[in-house]
DNA sequence: GTCTATACAGGGATAGAC
DNA sequence: GTCTATCCCTGTATAGAC
């Protein structure tokens, strides 16, 4: 999983998406959207119910009857449940970022940062990691879009820092900064699904440092 | 997606799981493990419907069709679609370590090879990660285990080239060895994910490449 | 716009024929 | 040991009530 980032531009194309309308300026206010209120009530409720019988457990028509409405009435808000899912995660992550400034750091230590705090929550780490691989269904077209706005828009972030830090001359020019952004989103993700896997055998942040030996930080 | 390492560790772990029994000398022939020859039917069979037909597309009712049995008997021989997966994927692996020797290459390499090897077959590498994301969930217990025992015999291959190399002097002492395999896995693997939903924008072997920079080899 | 009813195909589980 | 029949619970799709 990745880190906390205000991952913007992945927010839009989704909202876009899902909505079915751009967020133009002129109907910024308004009810341009259907009952974001009813949506937010679900989510709530799928969270705790995720909460207590866990993803896997949780049913449509399961939390369609927590509700006191059909399944049927929920795929009226949502296309799928993937995109339930999706709107679960966005939630969360949220909830992170609201959570106090993010001091700027560099990359690497960035996504150290995200992991540690991931290791409280390994049901999200999980149910990120779902998201990924569905999105790679054909099945699955919006939370394929979803997703790949997400990786390009982190990309860009962490490419952004690191151009920063060759300016600087903290990391060498040599280092193609686009390959770099994609290798430690990559090395993120893919140790916390061996963490997931074998919590004894994986330590996320202890083999994610190694990449500080590319791309060096002050703070280091 | 990882290369083709001959798993042998979780090949046994697997077997033993399966069959429920240890492969022990003593009865290591004769006929005590249920019908493999049928096995071997539904899997080939298998294999040529997922090409049409696609993985997401083929049912297990749709195969048991195609065979000439009803979906139960499929089950009589794969515990679940997931354990069928597992073996297809497992039949393509040895498809390709059976295909001539392998040159020695450092860990970096291997893995830069086997990905390369990948960009043919993408169907196989969206298998793979859903296997992978499957093994997450508490639902698959064998699959979790066979997918725990491959990262681990993969990553114990990795560790030993590399504390070879640390022998010879190629890779920095400093470098825990452990830490270093587990992170190289989790790039591969993690950059054909992304390479899969934006193949314009992830070059998993330049990104890869990246990674000699910490673990330098000779042919490098 | 909000929602129910209903049908369908999927994986999984069980009972039982042979 | 091999396999069919059948049932359950999913997510998904459609029609239609209000």
């Amino acid at each position: 999983m990745s880190p906390d980032a205000s991952t913007t531009a992945a927010d839009r194309a989704y909202d876009e998406l899902v909505t079915g309308q751009q967020d133009q300026p002129g109907r910024a206010r308004g009810p341009y959207r259907k009952s974001s209120e009813r949506r937010r009530q679900i989510i709530a409720s799928a969270i705790s119910l995720f909460a207590t019988r866990g993803v896997d457990g949780s049913s449509l028509r399961t939390l369609g009857e927590a509700i006191g409405v059909s399944h049927s009435a929920l795929r009226h808000y949502f296309a799928s449940r993937d995109e339930l899912l999706v709107e679960v995660y966005r939630a969360h992550e949220h909830t992170i970022s609201d959570g106090g400034a993010q001091p700027p750091l560099g990359p690497v230590s960035t996504m150290i940062a995200g992991a540690r705090r991931n290791r409280s929550i390994p049901g999200l780490v999980r149910l990120y990691a779902t998201l990924t691989t569905d999105a790679l269904q054909e099945q699955h077209p919006a939370t394929r879009t979803y997703v790949r706005e997400r990786f390009r828009s982190l990309r860009a972030q962490l490419e952004g820092q690191i151009r920063e830090a060759q300016r600087q001359g903290t990391v060498a020019e040599e280092i193609d900064a686009a390959d770099a952004a994609a290798l430690v989103i990559a090395a993120s993700d893919g140790l916390q699904i061996q963490w997931l896997l074998d919590p004894e055998e994986v330590d996320v942040g202890s083999a994610l440092s190694l990449l500080a030996r590319i791309l060096p930080e002050q703070g280091a």
